[in-house]
DNA sequence: AAGTCCATCCTACTTCGAGTAGGTTACTGG
DNA sequence: CCAGTAACCTACTCGAAGTAGGATGGACTT
């Protein structure tokens, strides 16, 4: 599969492949169901490197979790360049998202995750690779928001809001992104007082 | 403690019991990190009383979140019975939910844990239990709704959106279930269009 | 009062996976 | 060709999930 021989391989490389292994097996076993040595024999590597490299199945874990976010950030990000209002960008963060957590199952599914680590000394990291998310919702919504506190939690409101829609999204196929960013720009722009008879 | 001598206990009052300690034991250490001996030994009794029981840790775990998802329920559920209009239940709800989480912070913070099972054959349940959150929604929310699937992808909006500002909440103690609430409703009533500039 | 029956409860395991100690070998630069 | 180090390994420990198989309190019968 990866090279025909086991042969060395400098470290960030494998970095690279573990991550990629990891990702793939956490997803399809969950993260308690994983197990290390199971990582280990795909990547074609004993067990102690991963933990020369990651120093635990946590670390492993943010790790892929890191890359991840990052990948969501990018793609997000990239998305509203071009945007002529606040709404429009907005509307173009939205779809941006769920046309990804649709394309990129793994990567959305290991966010999905990243609650396993609540409780343990993670958590602030995890905590940390949140951030970079509703930083740039925050940015947007500092346009409508005075109130500094009030545009921080309105920031969480709607990537809390998007998660849980998204993971409803999984349920129904026929729901295409583009459903899901009108469901979700509907609510948050119109609001209900619309509908209110 | 519980009775001065190790007696023999009627197993409806030993799972109370033994749900107690868990959701204890679980809400401090983390799941993860929880150990069923010491659960186990906490109550007063063996571990293989709670593998009769429950069968499993995730068994366990799964206990717990039904009694705190019940009394979730229950407590936004009652909330709602004098309303005056949808709008008025809305904003009830929301307030009860901010209250339950400030007051009950074993319970939602075992509800936080529930994530920790995605992946693993009691997933199905958790869903089920989330159910019992989103259908109070539904009803209140199918009164601005005609389209069905609308409806549903909005009731998982306004859960998504409430737990992960509740948990920014727990970062600012000063933030009252009022203000949450207000920040709620507003972006759920008003939205942002009428903050436009 | 003694015997039967079962729900409650226990001790003493097995198993499996996270994490580690300590050493070995390939490549790299002099 | 000889360090020296970065990549790598085998072979463990240890702790926690889950189980096998048996013991015992006590309620109910006769």
């Amino acid at each position: 599969m990866t090279t025909a021989k086991r042969k060395r391989v400098p470290r960030a490389e494998r970095e690279r492949q573990m991550i990629e292994v990891a990702e793939r097996v956490f997803t399809e076993r969950g993260y308690g169901a994983a197990s290390m040595d199971e990582i280990a024999e795909l990547v074609g590597v004993s067990k102690p490197m991963l933990y020369e490299y990651f120093h635990s199945k946590e670390g492993l874990l943010l790790a892929c979790i890191r890359q991840s976010r990052a990948a969501l950030r990018e793609a997000t990000e990239q998305a509203t360049v071009g945007a002529v209002s606040a709404e429009d960008a907005l509307r173009r963060g939205l779809l941006a998202f769920f046309v990804f957590i649709r394309e990129r199952r793994e990567a959305w599914s290991l966010l999905r995750h990243e609650m396993a680590l609540i409780g343990t000394p993670a958590a602030d990291e995890i905590e940390q690779t949140r951030r970079q998310q509703t930083d740039l919702i925050v940015a947007v919504m500092s346009e409508y928001f005075d109130d500094e506190l009030r545009a921080e939690a309105s920031a969480e409101f709607v990537v809390g809001a998007c998660e849980r829609l998204a993971i409803w999204c999984e349920r129904f196929p026929d729901v295409t992104p583009e459903m899901a960013t009108d469901y979700a720009m509907d609510m948050l722009w119109s609001g209900l007082s619309r509908r209110a008879r």
